[in-house]
DNA sequence: TATAACTTTGTAATCACTACAAGATAGTTA
DNA sequence: TAACTATCTTGTAGTGATTACAAAGTTATA
């Protein structure tokens, strides 16, 4: 989880996406946390450091982002899209019902491999998102 | 897929919910059909009916579906909410980029089991999601 | 029948997100 | 370097799904 601004502009040269300052930002505040941000939290986050920073910037570049292919969308709050990191090796999501933390799981066994495996469906992306309450919110309830 | 309003009825006095009219033919829009309709489809479907039906009251028996756990809601869709019948065995869903229609899957096994099966979390719901060309679509854009 | 609890309705608001057009920036060619 | 072009950023003004709220209507129970 430590991207440098080198490495990011790497992966987006390769990407085909042109790094600008603002895409920069956008992509380290992404990768760099495991907090799976909203468009909202992104741009809270930046917009200190970034006073001239506009909200239109942050859906442009995390659109510009996720049709590359670096980043990915996660549907998993109802209220707000998420974003991810997309680089890294198929896993699923937990999101507390209390604090609203989403949390990164294990992908379930066989299923990153069904994509493709469903009679006539052409199946290019797969998520699996659970719900409930996370071990901090369980402990404070019980206490 | 072919509940009368009297079972519908019998559905709701056991979850412990009062069956108006409105809420029986909301209900019913959403078990005898397998089009996972938003607010948005179930108010025009049934507004043409009940002409003095208002939104609010879709969203409202809606929510007191999910509630009383006789209807279930699903992000599939990041538009829109999508509802599905809640008592049913545990399956996945599948969305066309293109069409946009919503299917029921398998539920990929070992993953209706997997409630509670992650240390320290306390799970009481699993999504999972598919995306991708239905065969429909697929065909046509074969053709 | 009276009373309390719950539902429906319509309007107004909220809030995430998008459309659009003008201005700024960067990459390319001469 | 200068000019040209394509791409990005920014701010404002929408849009569209959903919610808040309060008044009016309905149902359940004593």
């Amino acid at each position: 989880m430590n991207f440098t601004d080198i490495e990011l502009i790497e992966l987006m040269h390769k990407a085909g996406i042109r790094p600008s300052v603002q895409r920069i930002a956008i992509l380290s505040s992404v990768f760099n946390t495991r907090r799976h941000p909203s468009a909202e939290d992104i741009f809270s986050e930046l917009s200190p450091h970034y006073p001239s920073l506009s909200r239109t910037t942050v859906y442009n570049s995390l659109h510009a982002l996720c049709e590359c292919g670096l980043v990915r969308q996660l549907e998993i709050d109802g209220a707000n899209m998420r974003y991810d990191m997309a680089p890294q090796k198929p896993h699923s999501h937990f999101i507390c019902r209390r604090c609203g933390r989403i949390f990164d799981m294990a992908m379930p066994e066989g299923l990153s491999a069904s994509a493709g495996s469903y009679e006539g469906f052409c199946v290019d992306c797969v998520d699996v998102y659970f719900k409930g309450i996370c071990p901090d919110c369980k402990q404070k309830l019980t206490t």
